[in-house]
DNA sequence: CTATTTTGCGCAAACGTTTGCGCAAAAATA
DNA sequence: TATTTTTGCGCAAACGTTTGCGCAAAATAG
């Protein structure tokens, strides 16, 4: 039932050229005189035609397409990220491909094989799980690559992160201003970036305060389900080391956090005034709940659009320009009821 | 810096071969000797070689790419519906092409027209408010399209989408069994389908029940400020109307309900105590709110891999299996505390 | 009015595949 | 052994574009 496509070549019949001549009216570039190329346009809009992107991509090498593939789009964070690679691949005519890995790098790598497959030219991660095994591949395909808040940062593929050390360190000072003392922190799995970023940055703080930082959990996942194994987790662990709650906790990121929270109420304790909690991402929700969340907002959609800008200037590397191999961006400290 | 694709071709001079012998050693498909496939099959993988789909896709006429188009990122509805069709797409070796329209039809044609150039096989579209003036187009194009929870329903093009009548009347059972009286909608933006129906449900069962469905009110749109601004004007409206407050409220959606609940707060009215809320769609936050928030799930995966199955079906349109045109899904009543 | 430049357009090749057809060699049948 | 069938593979065309080259006609310069 699918229709033939209206096709260079029907144009060019119609009006009496080649089809080469209907390509450079419909470019302007290249020499023909006006009154042909009105012509020839005129006729490809009555008749209603749709270059195909396809075919022009086979011969000129470039797709105009972006693969960006994100670990779920379950959390907020991520989706807003795309929003931002999105937007910012619309003002330079670019489309894209997405796909979630759900938080597996076999599946991470593979995706990253269709898309070459497809051609896109080039191909954005986020929170990528691969690390530099990417390397070889890049070597292999040249395929220019952009990752934004990896679990690894390898010097080998250009990568865009948050400095969550310097956005925890924020989130500490705050906490421990407001005279908070047990302070516990939950992370995602062990080993990624940005967790262990965090985490070093409560470490670190705890210890300059003169504190111990021993109350520490790390969820399964950085989903909801991952916050409320933590919390519970958490309390008990707070229960044999201190004999008693924590007083704050500072969690891996807001969807954490949210979760974390209605661990506690039906555990009998109040936010913030039996313990207080914060997240980080800022997703929208944080705003709106009881109560509101303290957090780290990350400027999620710039960084989207930042990964863009940079995979853009890969793709059309001039050669003696340098592109910065990992950019850093800093976050704001968002100071709400949950505190 | 992109490096030249290795080709069918490459291989064929490595093997010493014609490229169409390749192919049909890839493929495994027309007639070729074991040896020589195996042999090519071995030099393929040794040079890692990756097929170009564009090429493919050029003559085979099928790209397995299909197009989905959503109005935003930002409500996690959405992100869902597109889990859902993106995991189904996976299933069947399809990728997917995403694109937001921010709300706004004139972009959302625009998106399908550059789909229809990237020769996707098809295009499935989220709460699309096109309605109708589709039709020319699909005739022209003879593109297969699924509109998920369209704004208009149209018996020219297929669509999914959710009994929201049915569902109102579920949630307006369970507050008026509640004893609730005074209830009052909050609406999207006039005259789309779901937000009439829900409101139809709403007006029908407060008649039913012998009660005023008189206080209601359209937010500018279905996100966060527009529950905001709602739910500002409701309270007035029901000051003047009812000399009280409500003493519930049904949401057009979660992410309404959400911040017309810190409306509330705002104004010191305690949910469900002085005045119960509603919401609609069950995204995956509802649950950890403080109070939880009674809510209509939608099947959300469910419909994006519904609409993906169907979009198949239409795309490999055997000419006597009929499809139908509209489907109807089912949503389930899931009562938390705030009601 | 000739010599040069410019203009307008067609031809052909290319991008990387798939697929129908043909033909020789091998295998199976008589 | 002669005939038919099967097998293995190459050739060429096709998908819908873009682009370098060439050539005639038109425009300009001398």
């Amino acid at each position: 039932m699918i229709k033939k496509r209206v096709s260079i070549k029907d144009i060019a019949r119609l009006a009496g050229v080649s089809s080469p001549t209907v390509s450079r009216a419909l470019h302007g570039r290249g020499r023909i005189s006006d009154l042909t190329r009105t012509r020839i346009i005129e006729i490809a809009n009555q008749v209603g035609y749709t270059p195909s992107l396809v075919a022009r991509g086979l011969v000129t090498q470039r797709s105009y397409c972006v693969g960006l593939i994100v670990p779920t789009f379950a959390d907020p964070f991520h989706s807003q990220v795309a929003q931002g690679v999105e937007e910012a691949a619309r003002r330079h005519h670019y489309s894209i491909f997405l796909a979630s890995t759900d938080v597996d790098p076999v599946r991470e790598v593979e995706i990253a094989r269709t898309f070459h497959g497809r051609q896109v030219d080039g191909i954005i991660v986020s929170a990528s799980r691969v690390g530099n095994r990417y390397a070889d591949w890049l070597d292999e395909t040249g395929m220019p690559m952009v990752l934004i808040n990896p679990h690894i940062i390898s010097d080998q593929v250009h990568s865009i992160y948050h400095d969550d050390y310097k956005g925890g360190c924020h989130l500490m000072q705050h906490l421990l201003a407001r005279g908070y003392r047990r302070i516990a922190y939950i992370g995602n799995e062990r080993g990624a970036r940005p967790s262990v970023e965090r985490q070093r940055a409560w470490f670190e703080s705890m210890q300059a305060a003169g504190l111990q930082p021993e109350v520490t959990v790390n969820g399964p996942n950085g989903r909801f389900n991952g916050g409320i194994m933590a919390a519970e987790q958490l309390l008990a662990k707070a229960d044999t080391c201190w004999h008693a709650p924590p007083d704050a906790i500072f969690c891996y990121n807001d969807t954490m956090a949210i979760s974390a929270m209605a661990v506690l109420r039906a555990h009998g304790l109040q936010t913030p005034a039996d313990v207080a909690v914060t997240g980080f991402d800022d997703i929208d929700v944080a705003e709106f709940l009881d109560p509101p969340l303290t957090t780290l907002r990350q400027p999620r959609q710039q960084m989207g659009a930042q990964a863009l800008q940079i995979l853009l200037a890969l793709i059309e590397q001039t050669p003696n320009v340098c592109v910065p191999q990992a950019t850093a961006m800093n976050g704001e400290l968002i100071v709400r009821g949950s505190t």
